[in-house]
DNA sequence: TTAGGGTTAG
């Protein structure tokens, strides 16, 4: 054991070598210099194997309590929990002990207790140990106590305690005002924490970027920006930091006139390009759809082996629809993480390529990548569109074996994708069960009542949701006007459409005129729908024109639907609807001359006909019919099972609706036609093949045809079953010989 | 032995 100065350890080696003579020469312990050397080699051992670590707080455990060790000791447990391995009682076992053995301590010993405490959500904990640490000394006696003391606060997401702890503080300094300031910001407490920036003697570019980036992040990007000015004219220069957060603020925005003068800014002050800095550029630019300049950042800078700024650039091309460009960046992706198959797969699905997202699922597995909660409202959101209920419910039962964490996120897509399926009852379960409802829940919750045809019940949740003190927005107003125009709730609707301005000032835009302007239709006030039209400050869209155009044809308005198709015409040629619906106006008021001079029209143009398909899932699998279809492999089962419901269907007075065909072929063929529609084809296979307690149900590309629903209705009563069917904008729920709609679609 | 702010997916 040398006698002089032992040098402070450099290496493991000379660590270990260290703590072999310190525990092998006895009273050398008891000198302070001891104590130092071994905290130097506390420093060494830390960053290295759990098994110094432990061996080293070992040592700790044989050694005489001391104040100092308490401390040293803390703070290689608190480097250890930030690891894996670091045993999360420990601190708190040390300081019991340490104060068992009548020590007292100090103001590192309770700095490194409440760090150690901020990653352990246990706010008893907490408590107890603010007040040891009033009972031993005041906070502000050692500021750094007072900020470890905050952001412990802080990182539980416990406000008002933070905010207690800031206000014991007798001397303030600039880092305790930054910290409950960014700390109030980072827990989304906005309103305070700028006023608390406002009375704070010095405002610095911390507290600033927190506010700006907290702003950010909840969507309220122009105050962001505003924030981003203010900091600006108070002489604040911005760092690395701040960029970041106003160019994500930018993105949102889609102002790419600021954007870019941030980039001129990064390069005029010589600012760090760090993998942040470059995927916040990176994202500024795609969400603004300037891909010259993405590319460019992202070939400069971004081409590297971690998947972030890819996972940027590939998102922006997703975003507008260049989902085939995402998708050979993606390919030559060294490394993907779960973001970059959570962006791609909601690539796919937004532009309808929902096979390609469910393939990319499959990939998944072969990356090592676990689903989380993100792929999951990316597949319900598939299964929603695609009406596809058991695999939906694969995913729910997904959830609820708690493999991934549930959200609000979740909840929502989850309660969504049983309303597009037809299932009010079950989303209702979901909807009750969830513990926190959003604008967004609620929106889905009044949008999917209003599309089963249940406009009271959604009226009755819209006032639910504004006594829970959740505010409606745009959208929210979109589903209420949608379900008074699918029930017919004409004085409800007018009455939501004048109040969405005067009380939360909410501008209607062309969807909310399109919903008042289909209500007022469907309840034969067709004067008053084109008083609408002609005074609304918007150009009426084809939505609109074809609202009337339907309007017109339930209430047999030959002249008005005539100048409606016009219209739909010039605005969309293409469309194969507007020339059937404008037909069979023309065939229902027996003009068989204008008629005839559509198809001529349709042929002349060469519109084609949309093919329309019913699908019915059975066992997991998908079976899909066109008219007259003859390709199914049970096709003689489905026949036979035709021909009785005709025959049941004739033995209670129906009569099918041939007038419908204007085929020049005798009435015989005409009925064989009509039974030969897609969805009734659907509904016989369903009929034989699935469990009779089971609802049948169908997903259909177009509008049921009125022979159909007709049918359908007896059917329901006749089988004694229920019968959905999701059409190309509503559903229809058959029970006991009703339909959901009121024969109104 | 002591301190604060951040980006990309629904």
């Amino acid at each position: 054991m040398p006698r002089g100065p032992w040098p402070a350890p450099r290496t493991v080696r000379q660590a270990a070598e260290l703590h072999a003579l310190l525990t092998t020469s006895g009273g050398i312990l008891y000198r302070p210099y001891a104590h130092h050397l071994l905290n130097s080699a506390v420093n060494c051992l830390l960053p290295s194997e759990p098994l110094h670590l432990r061996y080293a707080l070992h040592v700790f455990d044989r050694l005489p309590a001391s104040t100092f060790l308490l401390g040293t000791a803390l703070r290689a447990c608190f480097r250890a929990g930030s690891s894996s391995w670091g045993d999360p009682d420990r601190p708190f076992l040390l300081f019991r002990r340490t104060r068992r053995a009548g020590v007292r301590p100090d103001a590192f010993a309770f700095h490194f207790l409440f760090k150690c405490s901020s990653s352990r959500p246990h706010a008893l904990l907490c408590t107890m140990l603010h007040a040891a640490c009033l009972r031993t000394m005041l906070p502000s006696a050692a500021p750094f106590v007072a900020h470890s003391l905050i952001h412990m606060y802080v990182e539980l997401g416990l406000a008002g305690d933070a905010r207690r702890a800031f206000d014991e503080i007798t001397v303030k300094d600039a880092v305790a005002w930054t910290m409950v300031i960014s700390g109030l910001a980072k827990m989304g407490m906005l309103g305070d924490a700028q006023l608390l920036l406002s009375q704070a003697p010095v405002r610095d570019v911390i507290s600033w970027t927190s506010l700006i980036a907290a702003y950010t992040r909840a969507n309220r990007a122009n105050e962001a920006v505003g924030c981003f000015k203010s900091m600006l004219s108070e002489g604040i220069a911005p760092d690395e930091v701040t960029v970041i957060g106003v160019l994500s603020a930018c993105a949102q925005l889609k102002d790419l006139e600021l954007g870019h003068s941030l980039h001129l800014l990064i390069k005029e002050k010589g600012m760090l390009m760090d993998e942040n800095l470059v995927v916040a550029l990176i994202n500024m630019y795609a969400k603004c759809g300037d891909f010259v300049h993405a590319q460019q950042v992202f070939d400069a800078m971004g081409r590297g082996p971690r998947p972030h700024s890819w996972n940027a650039i590939i998102d922006g091309y997703c975003k507008h629809g260049h989902i085939d460009v995402a998708r050979s960046l993606f390919d030559q992706m060294e490394v993907c993480d779960l973001i970059t198959f959570n962006s791609m797969m909601t690539g796919y699905i937004h532009s309808g390529q929902l096979r390609e997202a469910l393939l990319l699922f499959m990939n998944m597995r072969r990356h090592d990548l676990r689903v989380d909660s993100f792929t999951v409202v990316c597949l319900l959101t598939a299964c929603a569109s695609l009406g596809a209920l058991p695999q939906g419910r694969a995913l729910h039962a997904f959830i609820e074996q708690r493999l991934v964490e549930a959200d609000i996120y979740l909840g929502t897509a989850l309660l969504d994708m049983y309303m597009k399926c037809g299932r009010v009852d079950e989303a209702t379960i979901v909807f009750q069960r969830m513990g926190k409802r959003d604008v967004h829940t609620w929106t889905a919750m009044i949008s999917g009542l209003a599309f089963n045809g249940m406009g009271k019940a959604a009226l009755e949740h819209f006032y639910q949701m504004r006594r829970d003190a959740v505010q409606p927005n745009s959208v929210t107003y979109i589903a209420v006007l949608t379900a008074c125009s699918h029930s017919c709730l004409l004085s409800e609707g007018r009455l939501y459409f004048d109040e969405m301005r005067i009380l939360y000032n909410i501008h209607p835009h062309i969807g909310h005129y399109g919903c008042m302007i289909d209500l007022l239709g469907r309840s034969g006030h067709l004067d008053e729908a084109m008083d609408l039209v002609n005074t609304m400050p918007i150009q009426p869209n084809a939505v609109i024109w074809a609202s009337i155009l339907s309007a017109c044809r339930v209430h047999k308005h030959i002249d008005l639907a005539q100048c409606a198709a016009e219209h739909l015409l010039k605005l969309e040629p293409d469309e194969d609807g507007v020339y059937v619906q404008l037909y069979n106006i023309y065939i229902d008021s027996r003009q068989w001359e204008n008629a005839s001079k559509i198809r001529m029209l349709m042929e002349e143009r060469q519109v084609k006909k949309t093919a329309g398909y019913s699908a019915i899932t059975v066992a997991g699998q998908v079976h899909k019919f066109v008219v007259s279809d003859k390709s199914h492999p049970r096709i003689l089962e489905i026949i036979a099972m035709l021909e009785e419901i005709s025959h049941r269907l004739k033995s209670v007075g129906y009569s099918p609706l041939t007038s419908q065909i204007t085929v020049d072929v005798d009435e015989e063929e005409k009925e064989q036609t009509l039974l030969g529609h897609s969805e009734k084809l659907a509904i016989a296979f369903g009929l034989i093949s699935l469990a009779p307690n089971l609802p049948v149900h169908i997903i259909k590309n177009l509008r049921v045809c009125e022979d159909c629903h007709s049918a359908i209705k007896l059917i329901s009563r006749l089988w004694n079953r229920e019968i959905i069917v999701r059409d190309r904008s509503r559903f229809h729920h058959f029970r006991e010989g009703k339909c959901s709609c009121d024969d109104f679609w």
